[in-house]
DNA sequence: CACTTTTATGTAGAAATTGTGAAAATTACT
DNA sequence: AGTAATTTTCACAATTTCTACATAAAAGTG
């Protein structure tokens, strides 16, 4: 298992090292910037930081900015940290989709434990990890499938050929191809189950289901 | 290896310099336009535009009509930017012949990762997995044909002996050496069933069927 | 032009492949 | 262990593709 990134912005070093001390202590890779350029920098250099804990005054771009930013175009959860106790700002915070709100001075475990129960909750909200097309959302983290809001019932095996097939849309899949990656490498038995498997995907995904198609003498692919 | 051409249309600029610097740094080449009249004006000036990134909320000219515009003479994968998740423009968007739909905020990873896939899709990317032509456009992963950017149907041998003829365009074969490369070498059956196979060929080909020509006492050849 | 050879085409039956439902085997859950 | 759910196998039906064949059309030959 990797450790979760997490990204800390403030402009004061002391600061930045504390946080960092105590999230390394609970298990967190951290990263620091010192402004808001570099946050946002940063930011988009690594691909996969799961929260960013945010310091409202800093040079150069403040936190606000900073947020709106990442907000263009990540849903990663954002802690912002701000001295003013300030209802205004708490506000222009949720509406720029701040996660959480903690006023300075704050105690360090208070900290870690708000960003636990963040990333608890949006279950490391990597939307890397869901696949979405033509109305057909695979969410890998919570091995969920809902079709037009709907969600369906999958099997395991199911839910791998699906997630397989949405995978590689429009690419025709042998029937080796597909037991080499959704079966063990170890299965030996017979190819067909594949068309069952296929079929009752196809049953359970209703009227979508007809997205499956067959590539007679190869195999089966997703219809773009 | 040329890098392929991407145009990013977006009317804020911050938005572009941070997808133009993800998209360089997968190397790609990036032209910008700030709105859908330079949009328009850019693509048909730059004649090799490989995809584009299209933001439907623009001033002047909004993300469908650029689209549209793009449409009546490209078909030049686009990939539709929109802050709105409404059911609606994702309809009007496939109706339009949109091939991505991404939602803002988004993650520039997830927008890299569709562009290399809709690249790898339609044959543009680096592969020789693809056969073109004179409007014939062979994806051998996907087991697909296009003619003029209609798919067509052809069932696996059909594919097999176009495909055969493309990669030997130009040549005359003969039906020895047909049935050696494209049936199986066990194959003793009459070798007049490669007629009827290139008279379904053709048929199916349309008017570009008649590509395929017969070289007399010999065999047949694909015209070059 | 008559004649031979070769190719084109339509059709029907053969062969191969996939779809389907049910039963057997395996795995997971109390 | 007992039960339910899942996965796999299997047999046969349905479908698609392939091949053979008969006849028509076209091309070469003298």
């Amino acid at each position: 298992m990797e450790r979760l990134k997490v990204l800390v912005v403030d402009d004061e070093s002391r600061m930045r090292k504390l946080v960092k001390d105590f999230l390394t202590k609970s298990g967190y890779d951290v990263l620091e910037a010192g402004d808001g350029e570099q946050a946002v920098d940063t930011f988009f250099k690594e691909k996969d930081i799961a929260l960013v804990v945010l310091d409202v005054m800093m040079p150069k771009m403040d936190g606000w900015q900073v947020c709106k930013e990442i907000r263009a175009f990540s849903q990663v959860p954002i802690i912002m940290l701000t001295a003013r106790t300030d209802e205004q700002d708490e506000l222009t915070g949720f509406k720029l989709g701040v996660d959480e709100y903690i006023a300075k001075p704050f105690s360090p475990k208070i900290l870690v434990a708000r960003i636990e129960a963040i990333l608890r909750r949006s279950g490391q909200g990597n939307s890397d990890d869901t696949l979405e097309y033509a109305g057909i959302i695979i969410d890998k983290v919570a091995h969920q499938v809902t079709i037009d809001g709907q969600p369906i019932e999958l099997s395991y095996k199911e839910f791998e050929l699906l997630t397989y097939f949405m995978e590689n849309k429009g690419i025709a899949l042998s029937r080796e191809k597909i037991l080499n990656s959704v079966w063990n490498y170890d299965y030996f038995g017979d190819a067909r189950t594949i068309d069952t498997h296929v079929k009752k995907l196809r049953s359970k995904m209703g009227e979508k289901g007809n997205i499956i198609k067959t590539v007679w003498g190869m195999g089966y692919k997703l219809e773009e």
